[in-house]
RNA sequence: GGGGUAUUAGCUCAGGGGGAGAGCGCUUGAUUCACAUUCAAGAGGUCGGUGGUUCGAAACCACCAUGCCCUACCA
């Protein structure tokens, strides 16, 4: 026999740390390859190695979790592929901190150092993360965790860079990008953020040569003008018409530069006429391509004035406008400053403003991957839950542009291409190169640089099952069923993980795409480190425990919204459990004599038991169903209305006669089986959701197996929906909610029973009150009930209700306050007025008894009549009371 | 400039072509007998505005307002 003994206060600390070991040490969560099983596969989205869990983790794992466990319950193989991300730029910043403290940097101690010292960082915190998905309650696969850089992923990620060279889809070439001067690296455009801020447009003349005349340009970028290899003017443009071909004066400078016209430039803003920077701006990059102007690189790396800008040399960007600035004015070059609202790009990692230069970088061409990419979203194939998704992922496909994969950073995969120092060859090669084909050095130089961390996340579906091998993993779970992951990294990872899984894994790599907002704080605001505003989910799972937690993140939010924490939720969650819990204690504490072997005789069955078996029925359905739809916050609130507003309110309440009678044997037997059947059931349906609790609870009571993540997901239920059952249990369940009101109003002693007349307009319900007439008198403390058959002389001095099918008295002589009453009554009746006003419009309306489905109109008229006879007895009542 | 999304009770949010919902908060009452992390009763909303579709709109469509988000090379 089980342990009928539990805590009465739900203590998560108390067992989940012992229910995961149980779990994970019994390998529960470990998926083998099995041949002709329905596999149910989901990639994690691999967290940055030296990163901790934030909310936005939490939230993004329980959704993993809660649909493989439901999967696993239902019987698919099941693997949920847990691993992490080596997060180039943010883990080389946390070693390049580390190493400054020391005193040192990583150029002084050299690349091979520096990337030992990283590999430690990670080994140090890298299993963090992993440890704290595992508080959450996370069912992974720990067996199979993989690591970005780990010698398989470094392995496809050589694969697919050497064929996508080899394709010529990837490319090196001189072009302009975005510069980060704090990370000291390149970025590809996603990575850059726009925000709107105001700035200057610096007017400035530029002196037409050989004359006094002068061309006004406007910027917001002076100092580039050290770059300015031309000034372009549109080509209609009658105001700059005869300038075009003559040659300017750059001030200060005195470089002689060319006037020419170019579609590009937009007559109507500014002066007209623009600077141009090719090798400082991606538009005038173009323009300089298009007329064969130099490109001129007048900053260095780390954001600083290059030697080529004089005595601005080795100034900050910033600090060199405004000196620049000001020697412009002294010289009478300055026209005006105006206020200027644009655009600035910021570096997404360390918000520092981006400066686009010209550099040597390694691309990979987009759009023929980009398109079977958008293929598989609009046939359908790959379904964005919800499905707003979808369009943003093709426009942004559809608009795509050329990839920079290249980093200047030491922490990543490095680019496998070597150059030979004797003929200047390119070599990229799937093994190390050690001697060039086409001249046979071995004088060869690797590229130093490494690859986007993205790039290898893209191949993360496929790489982590053993591609490029064949594998027998990559044969059963690829492609994935479901990505889990938040909408701000569609772009990023999503649509490049559908390019390369079609590309290399040449499948889609998953066929449905749910996608989820961000956890925000109770203002509304982004969860940050700057702000201070983040709330760590590890102590929320240490003070309410990681049921609570999932329960908080799943419940009163819709797929693709962001949601806000509140501490109310987190403590309304932990109540639920609380609620649950005692639930279960006291089926425990009414256990004994429990016979495993019984099974109730179906005339057994009261009418409590027959509702809420079909209420559990229904339930079923609805987790079920919402759980297939991605209606996860539906599903787990299908759940606790049941828990809390059936079960407990009202079956619980009900059994207790039953199961405190221990003389009668059977009765109590098949409480015993009802409550046993249904919670067991129940918490099966709740595992997915609150895995601890429901594995302590059901362990203590009655079960088969071994753990209840294992046990089957319910299903076939059907045959216990019992629709009669529900409709008269509703019917007394009414009756109960008014008697209760009207003993509130009048202030009845609440240990004291009322006595209660009832009269049904409806006979087909008099049996069943007759026979349950105790749940009136255990829930409403109606004590005697009686049923008065005569239509005629209904009570006279008493307190009413009248309910579907049945009116209800209590007498209550020289305790009805009649004003208070009449009062009371009056306002039901302008209630049902207005009720009935509406129903006799809608039903004298033509077209709605000639349009709408006959049974809304039957529905419609019944509740006319409800209503009429619910009017008719208030106005009886009334009268009465009027006539005292 | 383009797109998305939200607007429902005091607060935070579900829902959804045919009788307005939850949690929290608020008011009143209840404590041996699963749970005060509780129970019972109650107050509180012309579902942002205007048009349209429909027999019927809070829900579907269009436009508008306000907030938030994404996107875009106007110097």
């Amino acid at each position: 026999m089980q342990d009928t003994n539990i805590p009465k206060v739900y203590d998560p600390q108390s067992f989940e740390k012992k229910w995961y070991e149980f779990w994970e040490q019994n390998k529960l969560f470990h998926a083998e390859v099995e041949k002709g099983k329905k596999p149910y596969s989901i990639v994690i989205p691999p967290p940055n190695v030296t990163g901790q869990l934030h909310m936005g983790h939490a939230m993004d794992n329980t959704l993993q979790d809660i649909l493989i466990r439901f999967r696993r319950m239902q019987g698919y193989n099941t693997l949920w592929m847990p691993g992490c991300d080596h997060a180039g730029i943010a883990t080389q910043a946390k070693v390049d901190a580390a190493l400054r403290e020391e005193g040192t940097s990583r150029y002084e101690i050299g690349r091979e150092k520096f990337i030992e010292r990283a590999w430690a960082w990670k080994e140090k915190f890298g299993s963090r993360i992993m440890y704290q998905l595992r508080s959450l309650g996370s069912s992974c696969d720990w067996d199979r965790e993989r690591f970005t850089m780990d010698e398989g992923c470094s392995k496809a990620v050589r694969e697919v860079f050497v064929s996508l060279y080899k394709e010529g889809l990837i490319y090196q070439g001189t072009r302009i990008t975005n510069w980060c001067p704090q990370c000291n690296t390149a970025l590809s455009d996603i990575e850059v953020e726009h925000e709107n801020e105001m700035g200057h447009l610096y007017h400035i003349r530029y002196q037409v040569k050989d004359t006094d005349q002068y061309v006004e340009i406007a910027t917001t970028r002076p100092e580039t003008m050290f770059g300015d290899t031309g000034v372009a003017v549109h080509p209609d443009d009658i105001r700059y018409k005869a300038l075009v071909g003559k040659t300017l004066i750059l001030p200060i400078v005195g470089r002689q530069i060319p006037v020419f016209a170019d579609s590009y430039v937009d007559p109507q803003f500014g002066t007209g006429a623009v600077k141009v920077t090719p090798a400082h701006d991606p538009n005038d990059f173009d323009m300089g391509q298009r007329h064969g102007l130099e490109q001129i690189l007048i900053m260095d790396n780390d954001g600083t004035m290059a030697e080529n800008t004089g005595k601005y040399a080795g100034m900050d960007r910033y600090e060199c406008r405004r000196k620049l600035i000001e020697e412009l004015r002294e010289k009478g070059f300055l026209l005006s400053i105006e206020e200027h609202e644009h655009a600035v790009g910021h570096c997404s990692r360390c918000g520092t403003t981006v400066e686009p230069m010209v550099s040597k970088q390694w691309f990979v061409k987009m759009q023929s991957l980009a398109e079977p990419a958008i293929e598989a979203v609009k046939s359908g194939k790959i379904k964005f839950v919800p499905e707003r998704f979808t369009r943003i992922y093709c426009n942004w496909l559809e608009n795509i542009r050329d990839w920079c994969i290249s980093r200047q950073l030491w922490w990543g995969h490095q680019i496998p291409a070597w150059y030979c120092e004797e003929c200047g060859a390119t070599i990229v090669s799937r093994e190390d190169a050690v001697i060039c084909p086409k001249c046979g050095s071995h004088n060869l130089k690797r590229d130093e640089d490494v690859l986007d961390t993205w790039f290898s996340s893209a191949l993360w579906p496929f790489e982590t099952m053993g591609w490029p091998e064949q594998t027998a993993e990559l044969r059963q779970f690829y492609p994935t069923s479901v990505l889990v992951t938040g909408y701000d990294i569609i772009f990023f990872w999503v649509a490049r993980m559908v390019m390369m899984g079609l590309k290399f894994g040449k499948d889609i790599p998953f066929k449905h795409v749910f996608i989820h907002g961000l956890v925000r704080d109770s203002q509304g605001r982004k969860m940050s480190k700057s702000l201070g505003n983040g709330i760590d989910p590890v102590d929320v799972i240490e003070k309410y425990g990681a049921d609570t937690l999932r329960f908080m993140l799943i419940t009163g939010n819709t797929p693709g919204n962001d949601m806000r924490f509140y501490w109310e939720r987190v403590e309304s969650a932990r109540n639920f459990a609380n609620k649950l819990w005692n639930a279960s204690r006291f089926m425990l504490m009414n256990l004994e004599g429990f016979d495993a072997d019984f099974v109730p005789a179906e005339a057994d069955y009261t009418l409590a038991d027959k509702w809420i078996l079909s209420r559990y029925a229904h339930t079923v359905q609805n987790v079920t169903q919402n759980l297939e739809d991605f209606e996860l916050g539906e599903a787990a609130r299908s759940i606790y209305e049941f828990i809390w507003n059936e079960l407990c309110d009202w079956y619980i309440e009900l059994s207790k006669a039953r199961l405190y009678d221990k003389e009668n044997s059977t009765a109590r037997k098949v409480a015993q089986y009802v409550l046993g059947y249904v919670l067991e059931h129940t918490l099966r349906l709740l595992h997915p959701f609150m895995p601890f609790i429901t594995e302590e609870i059901w362990q203590h009571i009655p079960h088969d197996g071994k753990s209840i993540m294992l046990s089957p997901w319910p299903d076939n239920e059907s045959s216990k929906l019992d629709i009669d059952s529900e409709k008269v249990m509703t019917a007394i369940m009414d009756a109960i909610k008014a008697i209760r009101n009207i003993r509130a109003q009048v202030n009845a002693v609440p240990g004291k029973k009322s006595e209660v007349i009832l009269h049904f307009s409806d006979a087909g319900l008099i049996g069943e009150f007759e026979k349950n007439q105790s749940y009136l008198t255990t829930l409403a403390a109606a004590e005697p009930v009686t049923i008065w058959r005569n239509s005629a002389d209904k009570p006279g001095n008493a307190m009413t209700a009248v309910v579907d099918g049945v009116e209800i008295y209590l007498p209550m002589a020289g305790l009805i306050d009649v004003q208070k009453e009449t009062a009371r009554l009056n306002k039901e009746i302008e209630h049902l007025n207005k009720e009935i006003e509406r129903l006799s419009k809608k039903l004298s309306n033509r077209g709605f008894l000639a349009k709408a489905p006959a049974e809304i109109v039957e529905k419609e008229r019944e509740k006319q009549k409800g209503y009429t006879e619910k009017k008719n007895a208030v106005e009886e009542r009334l009268s009465y009371l009027a006539d005292l």
